[in-house]
DNA sequence: GCCAACGTTGGC
DNA sequence: GCCAACGTTGGC
């Protein structure tokens, strides 16, 4: 299993949009750079774990865990031509932008600040790309350490984590 | 294929 | 709003 880190701007879409989503799952859409399409295309798999980080925001770090459920396929907002993302140059035949699905799997509740990340920038995390100056990849890979030492950051995360299951199945029984 | 200009990103 | 970083574009 491999574990990323997923950038979004919580203004445009956060971690409250996805728990309100359908099945706390949202298509990843709008990735309009060739780096960061060939990770979700080629190396995305079913399973995975990604870290759901806010960004260009007041409090910009870690907001979330999200799972990867479905692997990559044509992002149709590339063929819709009202959409911001929409891309002349694609074809169905030979799709250029791909999305995958992500699932919301528990809040990280506080946010894991940037500045929290930043004083292990020297230490644990001296290889991140996030913590890297004028970095822009939207999507980075992390390895297995990494990904520890941020979870390591909110040991609470268990009985977060119950208390977070009850509350989806109250607000999945109110819809039924 | 070089490279300057330009646009975008994202922290601060 | 500033500015550094970096990807993309387009003229040559």
């Amino acid at each position: 299993m491999q574990y990323w880190l997923m950038k979004s701007e919580p203004d445009v879409f956060g971690i409250d949009a996805l728990a309100r989503a359908p099945r706390r799952t949202t298509g990843w859409e709008g990735v309009r750079n060739y780096q960061a399409r060939n990770m979700l295309r080629d190396d995305f798999r079913k399973g995975d774990r990604a870290f759901f980080y806010h960004s260009s925001c007041e409090v910009p770090g870690v907001a979330g865990v999200v799972k990867v459920v479905r692997e990559a396929y044509p992002d149709p907002t590339q063929f819709d031509a009202k959409s911001e993302y929409y891309d002349a140059g694609s074809t169905r035949e030979a799709p250029r932008w791909f999305s995958v699905d992500v699932q919301l799997e528990r809040r990280i509740e506080p946010v894991i600040t940037l500045l929290e990340l930043r004083e292990h920038e020297t230490s644990a995390l001296r290889e991140m790309l996030v913590l890297k100056r004028g970095n822009r990849l939207s999507v980075t890979p992390l390895t297995a350490a990494e990904w520890r030492c941020i979870v390591a950051l909110r040991p609470s995360v268990a009985s977060s984590r119950a208390a977070q299951s009850t509350a989806g199945l109250r607000t999945r029984s109110k819809k039924s």
